[in-house]
DNA sequence: CTTTCTACCTTACGTTTGTTAGATTCTTGA
DNA sequence: TCAAGAATCTAACAAACGTAAGGTAGAAAG
């Protein structure tokens, strides 16, 4: 009796490949220069057979924007719960730091479409993105808070506006890093340097 | 005989109103997605009469993203020419970052809407935006050489790397920086608090 | 006053867009 | 083997696209 699933197999099958296709053509050339008939195309699909397992082409990107936060949301929230217990602030920061770039480069055809074409989105889409994005920030703000309060933070720094920077800086790579080329690894370590002798107090060359 | 100025100038100005309008259109809402239509219609006049200024949208937009990338070249090169001679590696860094951050959100329709469009262009025009590019990193590649030849940064520093880290975190900002709500000099205090106590040496909390 | 030229407008073209409707093929259960 | 439903195709729609051609108003030049 697993006609049923073998069934919804077929469906999710085709679906997911919709999906895979946009997000990757989504992120190479933008939103609205990808026609649909392009993602059916690549899914391997009629472009009127796509309306079989969609609504509209915002429905499609409103799923991959999601999925793309989504992806990033789930890798540094369980990196960071699986941090042993006496983690110091820096190295939390510095796992969180890890986890992101992880997620955004091997999750990397969601997760970087979400960075590279959110700001081209009509409107509706947006709004529909706009709760999973906040969520993540959320989780940022309370990782950074708590490492505030255990006193890891220099003083004079606004919490809010480094979340901010941060993020944007570990998206920004996106346009420039190469994952054939270097380590993901060692850029994730250069950027936890660089952020982290910034916030963490240190006595010396303060201005 | 001005005349021949006046005429040119009333061309002149139909020119730039049309640039003006593009890059604003394509800085909110990408490339693909803007029509000549509403380019012309935002400059006041029809979309055929674009093409009396202008061979195509690709020659458009070539020339502002080229427009973007100078201001912001323009900008960080005369700020730092006119630094006094005994301006310190922190100094002139400081400064750069205050120039581009300037130059990002005053000259803000071409500056974003070169960093937003850039990815979602075709070719022909990222190919012809490619010369201009490589001379602004080669005008931060200068500096930070200069910087290090001093012995102005930690060791351990990749130069190349931390000159992407650095623009691409500067030009994240555009996508949550309120300039109407938040004062730009306090964060380029920030970024380059941040970003010179990482490059610096600092002989506390090296890892 | 007439000609010339600049800076636009109007109209139209061929193509591509997102989307829909109806026919068709493939898969499965009985 | 056959009926049913799921998955896909084909064909077409109106709208919007970049672009081209030809006409027109207004100012400058002779």
């Amino acid at each position: 009796m697993n006609n049923l699933a073998r069934k919804t197999d077929k469906a999710d099958s085709s679906r997911s490949r919709i999906l895979d296709a946009a997000a990757h053509l989504f992120r190479k050339d933008g939103y609205a220069s990808v026609s649909l008939r392009a993602i059916a195309a690549a899914a391997g699909m009629k472009a009127g057979s796509v309306y079989y397992h969609f609504d509209s082409k915002q429905t499609i990107v409103i799923e991959i924007l999601d999925m793309g936060i989504s992806a990033v949301h789930a890798e540094v929230a369980r990196t960071i719960t699986n941090l042993p217990a006496n983690a110091s602030a820096g190295d939390t920061v510095r796992a969180g730091i890890h986890a992101h770039l992880r997620a955004l480069f091997e999750f990397s055809d969601y997760t970087s479409a979400n960075v590279r074409i959110y700001g081209q989105v009509p409107e509706p889409v947006r709004r529909a993105n706009r709760k999973v994005r906040r969520e993540y920030e959320a989780l940022w703000g309370g990782i950074l808070e708590r490492i505030a309060e255990e006193g890891g933070v220099r003083s004079g720094i606004d919490l809010n506006a480094f979340r901010l920077m941060l993020i944007g800086s570990l998206n920004a790579t996106l346009e420039w890093f190469d994952t054939k080329r270097d380590s993901l690894t060692e850029l994730g370590d250069s950027y936890a340097d660089l952020m982290l002798q910034g916030i963490l107090p240190c006595r010396e060359l303060q201005r």
